[in-house]
DNA sequence: CAGTGGTCTAGACCACTGG
DNA sequence: CAGTGGTCTAGACCACTGA
């Protein structure tokens, strides 16, 4: 009946904490205490202390014990959205639109992003990704050829380029900017919109073993948003 | 010599993914046969793996084994930052200004925000976030009295509202919506920029157990981003 | 240097679910 | 209904670090 799996323990905990048993900057009880009062072995407890760990609760140390932290930590979890999923899933048909596909000589600034010499060649995309014939949003990509040279003759018009490289570099790493940027004369006709509109805009840099394979910047329609829980 | 630790068994799987051994979709061998493989106890590889879950590369099943996720899930997690923190970071000195401050009755979509009565009393507050005297972010707050009724006496020149708050109910849960938005007539003074310029923006509405206590929207200065790893 | 958390092990039982 | 992952246990050793 009792059931003492260590998720039921960390949420017992994690109720001491909000109730204010354990105030912020309190030491809590050790792990062998925790497991004599729950009636379960340590290494239950010392799984749900962790995981409190992870969520910014509570700051453990050895030697010092466990504390509750002074400010919590606050983290959320985004999960990036492939812009396909987020049309279909509205209920429209997603097509990619090209505006723009060439391979040229990586301008300064694209060049250091990809930590390339000046002058590699690069495989320049614009992308329009509709959803039922409307814009939903404007990417501009840059892909490094000598990472991903089968590029130039990948299907862009049924598949986006995003997917192709996802399914030719799947585990890569990354690096993620959100921000505003105002809407240049492209988005502005794009999205229906004038110069200078605010859009909500994700920076992204794609790398293998430091290789770097693709830099791009996706701006969303005015109005769109990012939601996430705390 | 040969370290048998749950992260370099971890770090083994990552990369026979990444190396293509294991493609997307393909099943993985089991959590008995990894352990034979790699000498170590079942338990070891079953928290390696559950790592491996978590970071969105693999999917695990009962019965089904584990298989190489087709579309990797890419998830980043952001540390919502304290404004303060983020000011003093760069060798600023923080200080807040308070622009408005008064207790009126709720505006209707703030009422919705809260889950309350329409006409229920507020606390509505403004601040500029100041680092050395420039405006970092401006603060636009709205605090459910019922919650905590106390705000009205804190002393909000020294700490900021949301310092307060923390204090007060420290872990409590919360939405965050990341968005762009154009500066109004308020902002464009504070930031010393044209209106409708694109501010990054975050919107937060925090609750413990059903109270809801506040709902804010902080907008940044131009320029400024969010960054993180994927 | 002693006490705390971090981790591993071997074994066990359970829950789920695909064949 | 059998095989997989999910979890718990009891015990052990280690690494770190504050008193």
């Amino acid at each position: 009946m009792s059931t003492l799996n260590h998720q039921t323990i960390r949420k017992a905990i994690r109720e001491r904490i909000e109730s204010g048993e354990w105030l912020p900057g309190a030491i809590i009880p050790g792990e062998v205490d925790l497991a004599a009062e729950y009636g379960c072995s340590r290494t239950t407890v010392n799984r749900a202390m962790q995981n409190l760990a992870d969520d910014g609760l509570i700051e453990r140390k050895r030697r010092a014990g466990t504390r509750v932290k002074e400010i919590p930590t606050r983290q959320t979890t985004f999960k990036i959205p492939i812009v396909r999923h987020e049309i279909e899933a509205s209920g429209a048909r997603y097509r990619p639109h090209i505006l723009e596909r060439k391979t040229i000589k990586a301008p300064n600034h694209i060049a250091a992003r990809l930590h390339l010499k000046k002058g590699a060649k690069l495989f320049h995309l614009v992308t329009a990704h509709l959803g039922d014939g409307r814009v939903h949003a404007v990417e501009d990509r840059w892909v490094n050829l000598a990472a991903a040279p089968d590029i130039v003759n990948a299907p862009l018009n049924e598949i986006s380029a995003n997917e192709w490289l996802i399914r030719k570099v799947p585990y890569s790493s990354g690096d993620v900017i959100f921000s505003a940027s105002a809407a240049a004369a492209r988005e502005a006709e794009a999205f229906e919109t004038k110069i200078g509109s605010a859009l909500f805009t994700i920076d992204r840099t794609t790398w293998l073993d430091n290789v770097y394979i693709t830099t791009m910047t996706l701006r969303y329609r005015p109005g769109y948003n990012l939601h996430s829980r705390l």
